[in-house]
DNA sequence: GCTTAGCACTCTAGTGCGTTGAGTGCCAAT
DNA sequence: ATTGGCACTCAACGCACTAGAGTGCTAAGC
């Protein structure tokens, strides 16, 4: 896969074809190119340039005597040289400013109005990542017996995500040493992300102290339990789903039913999510550069967001390859940007 | 609406017309219906019965030389006074079994199983709606601080259900204070339900007593609070929204998106349900007899459960009007007669 | 008096066919 | 290198025609 180097004409040629068929979602024709190209280019020499950026794989016809259409490939070259991002148009940045001003600076709340942001202004779909749950930070951790063997644990986050699971028990332990259990934690855990938390219940349990201390010993048990028993390592939040049931390319219902159902499986999708967005710092990801079929003719716009202690997730949006994609770029980028500028200012 | 009297003829007929319309799709003719029946009539005499049948308002022509189709009425005459419903076959039977010992008496966990059973079982739409939150039962509540003014409250109830929300409080209580109002609080009111707690909370503010005991003030204060909060008064799980997507009525596309939106609005969707299943005892409900244009051509089938203090909740399919009532009746029937049991088995 | 064979009638779905128009590729002229 | 001209292609549309399924009605039969 070498490299294209495109001449001015062929770029603006192709950038006219692109933002044309996204417009329209119509196949672009010579005499369209032709009218909105600024020097009085006649359709025949538009058709030469056309034929050669087919030639390259860039542009695609339905059928012989249809217009262009960008191929995958084509959105690529678009998306990487011709694409100029600038800030969202005033009324969304002050819609934005004014549904961000209201969550504070909590992930918590924010995980639901990010998305339903996103989903609204772009009319796609709209998605947050949370950081890993590795990086979560322990500020309260609590454990509450139920009955015999049966215990509650409840774990506060430092931005204040909760989670709850309940744990069955070898042992049975009364309400007080639960209680001491969960003070030893915190007090000696307290500001760790839990991988450290992790690491360092391992190291107590090889000290074998434990198995003298009793109260340490049920400290070590329950957390190392209550870790183990965190599977995910990520959530997502989606919104605006239903948006998808709109674009044309999703008649076939098929297609849609297995899309879906991947927004259904929430841990494929952040496996998917986490595929495409962790390597590189590439902010558009088209539905043929990740190996999902149910992403088929989709593309994923994403930004990055950051934690006061460094970790960081993703929010963006989800659509049809054939987006608006300076629109959407903007969007996210900007809300993303004021996002981690909340996210990180101190908590009062 | 005067009652409708079939002969025992024109019964068979209707019931001929109706199975096979749920089974194929198509139009009814008088030819197949001839065929079936058991004495053999000719296609003209089921053709005079046909033409009855029409102006009592139970079977429609899509148009002129087409069979019959039921109409609303037609269906709710079917489910009324035709409808056999039998034991699941004894494959059924035994997935059913195998899938709900697994999940033991415990409402937390068939949340989760019981609906997803239903859409597997049936390929529509399973459901299960929870008892009214205010016939929770207590059995333990914490209250934790997270920081200045801002609290934690944990709610477990008898079956174990967890929930968790967060107050903001206009007066600062130490972590002390509050242990003591959640062990007042649950050894005040454990085995009373959220309602008698309410009414128990108001009595005790009337009392006034409260304003000299700053122990059972702080408890009124902030059981008052967190009640105030729950306002959802249902929650509802669904699964297998996406097999609505093969019924070839729905190749609409708005009318789909209208039916996800719905689902994704579960307190709209929660009153739907409330408003159509408390009432009467009736257990399959025509789209057309709730007023919701979203649930247009679907038919709702629903069965109580019942917990051991006599809370109850609904679990059900929603599929097209077009479906196998028979089958679909028969296993929601089961399957919430043998969740009963279990759940109105004593605990462990 | 109910049942039914027969028949004319209706309407959809499918097929074949010619027309239209958008768009292309190529070539020769500028 | 650019462009006007021209032949060619192909989807989309409208139209007429046919096949077939099904009906309603009437008159004959049991």
């Amino acid at each position: 896969m070498t490299e294209i180097v495109l001449d001015v004409r062929s770029q603006e040629i192709l950038r006219k074809i692109i933002s044309g068929y996204i417009l329209t979602g119509e196949p672009v024709g010579s005499r369209t190119v032709a009218k909105l190209t600024r020097e009085g280019l006649s359709p025949a020499s538009v058709r030469n340039v056309m034929a050669d950026l087919e030639e390259l794989g860039l542009l695609t016809q339905p059928h012989t005597s249809a217009g262009r259409v960008p191929t995958e490939r084509g959105y690529r070259y678009y998306i990487d040289w011709l694409l100029k991002v600038g800030q969202p148009a005033a009324r969304d940045r002050a819609l934005i400013d004014s549904s961000l001003s209201r969550v504070g600076g909590e992930l918590s709340e924010a995980m639901e109005v990010v998305p339903r942001l996103l989903a609204r202004l772009t009319r796609h779909v709209g998605y947050l990542v949370t950081p890993p749950v590795s990086d979560a930070v322990l500020k309260h951790i609590e454990f509450m017996r139920l009955h015999t063997r049966r215990i509650l644990v409840v774990f506060v986050d430092r931005d204040e995500v909760v989670t709850h699971r309940i744990l069955d028990m070898e042992e049975d332990l009364d309400q007080a040493d639960l209680s001491r259990a969960a003070r030893y934690l915190v007090d000696a855990f307290a500001g760790k992300t839990l991988q450290e938390i992790r690491d360092g219940l391992v190291r107590l349990m090889a000290e074998e102290k434990a198995r003298f201390d009793s109260l340490l010993s049920n400290a070590v048990t329950l957390g190392t339990r209550y870790l183990d028993a965190e599977s995910e390592e990520r959530r997502v939040v989606l919104d605006g789903t239903t948006n998808i049931m709109h674009y044309p390319e999703f008649s076939d219902v098929d297609t849609m039913k297995r899309l879906f159902e991947t927004f259904e499986e929430k841990h494929r999708l952040v496996n998917l999510l986490d595929r495409c967005l962790d390597p590189s710092g590439s902010r558009v990801v088209l539905g043929s550069e990740i190996d999902d079929p149910a992403l088929g003719s989709m593309a994923l716009v994403a930004s990055p967001y950051r934690l006061v202690d460094g970790a960081s997730g993703w929010i963006g949006i989800l659509g049809p390859t054939r987006m608006e994609y300076d629109r959407a770029v903007s969007l996210v980028d900007y809300i993303s940007r004021l996002f981690s500028t909340l996210l990180t200012r101190p908590n009062p």
